[in-house]
DNA sequence: CTTTTTTTCTCCACTTTTCCCCACCTTTTA
DNA sequence: TAAAAGGTGGGGAAAAGTGGAGAAAAAAAG
């Protein structure tokens, strides 16, 4: 029987809550407030309030009669939520944003450059096992 | 298992009303006139009145004797309407703008720059997956 | 014009969800 | 091994969302 010490696979309670991992909890700012939303892939983007702000930024002047680009930016910014982080250390994550991760009752946090990512611990297993992953042009 | 705790997706009542989810609210003032438009796929769009302004600023000067300019113009202009926020946070969708979006019993709220959508969630749904959007130029 | 009918607006009541606690168990640290 | 910190669950108050009744206003009919 495996031990359960894994600190990045968390439970979601009924309410939708989950605790952010000390780890990466210990990068953010106290009281920080946090922008959810909808992950390329099937799992959710976790940026902070700064981080956010600057992808929007980024993106300000995009053309928005471009359809292709309008719709880009709908799919990333367009569910996007604002959550803060309760005393204990948990956010709520929104109903739509767990059903397109495909959430249920646990998660699996991922640490990326700019943001962090919630996966469903399954789905997230299936896709990166090394021999599905191409390296080449990475420059270890 | 799955529970309904999705904050995006609001009821129409019989007589047009919808709630605006309270994170939209926040971003606006209180008692503020809200401008409803035909959007530019099957959606609502939904300035507010200073966007609004904005915008009819912007095409100010366009040539209306280009047909093509006109007709884009009448399509967003043409059948814009001024509503208020009732005391309980809702507002009256006008029956043209209904039919426009397909919307019956439900809808679902998107967040944009300038403006947030009002869509009917199966329609967004098939729009918005991941496989039909473009990603290429969206400054992650 | 007045009366009747329809639509719109405003308010009230009920249900669901969110927020803010506290309690408790487990894991890590000293 | 004890103390502190991390993680999980749940209760209850407050806020958000929803439906409907009745008043007011507008439109239609006589």
């Amino acid at each position: 029987m495996e031990k359960k010490r894994n600190n990045r696979i968390h439970q979601i309670d009924e309410k939708g809550r989950v605790a952010i991992p000390v780890n990466l909890r210990r990068q953010l700012r106290f009281g920080e407030t946090l922008v959810l939303t909808k992950g390329i892939e099937k799992c959710i983007f976790v940026f902070t309030q700064d981080e956010w702000e600057k992808f929007l930024e980024r993106v300000k002047d995009f053309p928005l009669w471009d359809e292709e680009k309008r719709r880009a930016i709908r799919y990333i910014s367009g569910e996007a939520e604002e959550v803060e982080i309760d005393g204990q250390g948990r956010i709520l994550i929104p109903g739509h944003l767990l059903s397109h991760a495909n959430l249920d009752s646990s998660c699996f946090f991922v640490k990326m450059p700019r943001w962090f990512e919630i996966w469903n611990p399954l789905t997230y297993a299936e896709i990166h096992k090394p021999e599905n992953i191409n390296f080449r042009e990475i420059p270890l």
